[in-house]
DNA sequence: AATTAGCACTCTCAGCTCGAGAGTGCTAAT
DNA sequence: ATTAGCACTCTCGAGCTGAGAGTGCTAATT
């Protein structure tokens, strides 16, 4: 495979910058016309035939102008964009937003989540941090109403999971308090099966109670990203591209099934450091339904403890300068937030 | 206004069930045709012309069919309908889906929104239950690292709210669960108001957690509506109606603009009883966006406690009496599980 | 050897017509 | 009160057309 000349991939830079305002296939002339170029149209009719034949343009139909194809982008991605820093001041609002909010983190990530779209219009879908490692961080027992138990069960990272359950018989509140106090102190940062391997000398109360602990934890261990949230799923119906609501449901449709979801998010990382940003174009060849899409993903969090993921899913035709930037600048921020907040 | 003759009626009736049906304009002699009537397609025609004067009919343009208006919607399920039961067999599937679920809220109000969805085939949206009367039932306060405390504090009704924050000096557990203790002594469900009239001896860290605790319940008290639970948006983009992207994204932005659906989900409803399905047909003039749309609502939980809200969103053509069964039988079915698991 | 002007050709798109089909309203007969 | 009959209306899809945009090729130019 050929290289792209440096003219052609000016060319191609300026060919997605028109193509991601107009919607439409770009043509020799328009080119010329838009940036003045010191070139004829047909020198560019040209040199658009060569990028044709190598991959990176394609006609929608003969004697139409040219679009980029998913090999265009891609290339114009990882070689031809000079991504823009966020301007200080959209970065100073945003960084406010944040500080405003509650000191809470579904606050932030519900803010995250609405950022993201509204910065680069189009669907964003942010998860909660989640770790990998599961550990015992703290147990809360609270009597609700007769032999009825209210646990709540604080995981390492920071993570809560409640559960009501019932005991055979009725226990004092006091009780549960000493029940917890003693299970706090033996099980401190022990993970599933650290916890399992434990020998403690407990009644059937107890016995219950460190059954329901290592279901709760089991659950966290099977799961594999974190509460979700979403927003802008509005903004890609707004697209010109999904005018037609056929190709708008096959690309929202992967927000709605779970399963797919978490496919998507978790196999997209093969290294997954943190603040490193990936773009997936046209479903690269796996996700069908994205064939039309591009997302732009990044994790965040702290790595190998506690991680989330975030992003954006808009049309292959997307200013992915400002996008990637936003991502990034938001997965940073709420880096930043986790670790302050990290529970330990 | 005059009153509606009998044979008015079923043509109504037919004319709904036709149109649910096809999603097109009805004219006379399908009907005949369609339901072997023993009356001519004039007659009709005759009948139909009444109909429309009265409102209760519109021709989308003259020598088409007939369509229901709004206020024939109104009237057929206010006066004609009759709401069947859910079939047995799709009632026990249900339910057991629900007592298969870990025996947790957020995957209980998660799983009502999904069986909403999927038996009505309209986005469905839940609310997780809130109480009005915001309550204090036991705090919690974990060190995490250095001076950063963790509090988790459960509200009269179970719901929890937990929030990170800093103390002016590095206290060690002990000490903080002490202060829980007496906290928890002191403050048994206690309303903000009476919080605030309790003349507690606390030192400084106890009064800092008194804030953070006061900060928490106000929070509680602004929330109109507890966290939202959606699924099956891309039901409604599959439907005929939402052909044009433009209508689809005006139904939905309904379902993206918190404060929008704070007031929808609340105004919406002036008598509140439990177990009472609310349909709103065409925005009922309020809401310009859902004007192609019903929705379909009930609160759920426990009356003047803790409750929520439940419902679907469609178009205007829906079938009315399968949604609205679902709709209850999802509702009482929640509610009898907040019952059970009810914390006072 | 690269670039460009010129030109014939191709394809879409919006607007148009046109006939079939469905449905209506009205009138006169039952 | 109901209905048969009929003229009339409106939509919808198909087919046509001309304008506009764009291409590819060739021959001339630098």
């Amino acid at each position: 495979m050929e290289e792209l000349t440096e003219r052609q991939k000016i060319l191609l830079s300026l060919i997605v910058h028109e193509h991601t305002q107009t919607a439409k296939p770009v043509g020799s002339a328009t080119l010329v016309r838009q940036y003045s170029l010191p070139i004829s149209s047909a020198t560019i009719r040209n040199e658009m035939t060569a990028m044709e034949e190598m991959g990176y343009l394609r006609q929608p139909h003969t004697s139409a102008g040219r679009v980029p194809t998913e090999k265009g982008y891609r290339f114009f991605v990882s070689n031809l964009l000079q991504q823009p820093m966020l301007p200080v001041a959209t970065r100073n609002t945003i960084t406010h937003q944040f500080y405003q909010a509650q000191q809470q983190l579904d606050e932030w990530l519900r803010l995250a989540a609405s950022v993201l779209a509204n910065h680069a219009q189009a669907a964003s879908i942010v998860t909660a941090p989640h770790s990998k490692k599961v550990a015992f961080k703290h147990l809360e027992l609270i009597s609700t109403r007769a032999s009825q138990v209210l646990m709540v069960l604080v995981l390492v990272g920071g993570e809560i999971r409640q559960q009501i359950f019932s005991l055979d018989e009725i226990v004092s509140q006091e009780k549960l308090s000493s029940l917890a106090a003693e299970l706090n102190a033996h099980c401190q940062n022990c993970t599933l099966t650290q916890l399992e391997k434990l020998d403690l000398d407990l009644d059937d109360v107890g016995n219950t109670v460190l059954g329901v602990i290592k279901d709760q934890m089991r659950l966290s261990e099977r799961l594999v990203i974190g509460e979700i949230y979403m927003d802008g799923l509005t903004n890609v119906l707004a697209e010109p591209e999904f005018a037609d609501t056929e190709q708008a449901l096959s690309a929202l449709s992967i927000f709605e099934e779970r399963n797919k979801l978490d496919d998507l998010l978790s196999r997209s990382f093969l290294g997954d450091e943190i603040g490193g940003v990936q773009v997936l174009i046209g479903g690269e060849g796996t996700w069908e339904e994205l064939r039309q899409c591009s997302l732009i993903l990044s994790h965040y969090g702290i790595q190998d403890q506690l991680t989330g993921t975030l992003g954006i899913l808009g049309p292959m035709r997307m200013p992915y300068g400002q996008a990637i930037s936003t991502v990034r600048f938001v997965a940073n921020l709420l880096s930043d937030l986790v670790a302050e907040n990290l529970i330990e």
